[in-house]
DNA sequence: TTCATAATTGCAATATTGTTGCATTTAGTT
DNA sequence: AACTAAATGCAACAATATTGCAATTATGAA
């Protein structure tokens, strides 16, 4: 089953990256580099990160970042339409305030911004507030 | 005239936050704790992480978080509704496909995102295109 | 203006996070 | 089964960030 998801995306499937991809596959928020680390059981440092790398590029993960957070990663929409690690999504990142979990939440469609001067391409939202379950 | 909006903020307003937050008037774009360090002469990096803390927790600049990108900083808007480091702005996080800067662009209102199951408090827009001076 | 004091600085040591080069191993193909 | 490009694992290292502590300094009060 992760060996369909890595090939899909014209990764190999070794037994390093499965096990990482399992990762993101038992966790339904985002989670960081220190997460993954914590629940391989033994591994190598430097063939994590790049793992990571290589998934972000290839369109498995994409990266989440927040001021004055660690930088978390979650799994990309089956539809990302990625280009060599740039990603584009329609979900909203989203972090509790109470547990502090970032989620991927769908949306229908992201908002329509325009600057005056600039010209907008891509737009990325970051809510904060109370998820599901800490209501 | 740094010395008030230091005491504004209640910071001291020592030489060096002054020539830190000198550094951060002469950019009217956001900059990294790099930039910083090679626009000031001679300093100590650990006052300069300390700085850049307080600062943020007092409400003078805040992080701009970008995936795959070094943090940024830029100085917050003068009504900046902060709160020991919460940060509130009216303003969009927007970086320049071409020159790669990144700049605090100034909206009427940021979009109303409503996510089923959760409730939305804050909502931050990060845009990605092209700026004025690469048009 | 001087003093007292709490805040800030600067240094040493250390932790965390991420990268590069290279020899070895392995997945996917022929 | 063999070949080969890709991936791994190790060592060394670079960049980024933090903590404790002694010395210094900005600021308000005397």
């Amino acid at each position: 089953m992760n060996t369909e998801i890595l090939k899909e995306k014209q990764l190999r499937a070794t037994p390093f990256r499965k096990k990482v991809l399992e990762v993101f596959l038992n966790n339904e928020h985002a989670i960081s580099a220190q997460d993954i680390e914590e629940a391989l059981g033994k591994f190598d440092r430097i063939t994590l990160y790049r793992t990571i790398k290589a998934f972000i590029k290839n369109g498995v993960i994409h990266e989440i970042a927040m001021p004055g957070e660690v930088k978390r990663m979650a799994l990309c929409d089956p539809v990302c339409n990625h280009d060599d690690g740039l990603h584009e999504h329609n979900h909203v990142h989203f972090q509790c305030r109470k547990c502090d979990e970032v989620y991927c939440v769908e949306v229908e469609e992201l908002p329509d911004i325009r600057l005056k001067g600039f010209k907008v391409e891509e737009v990325e939202v970051q809510a904060k507030g109370i998820c599901q379950n800490c209501r």
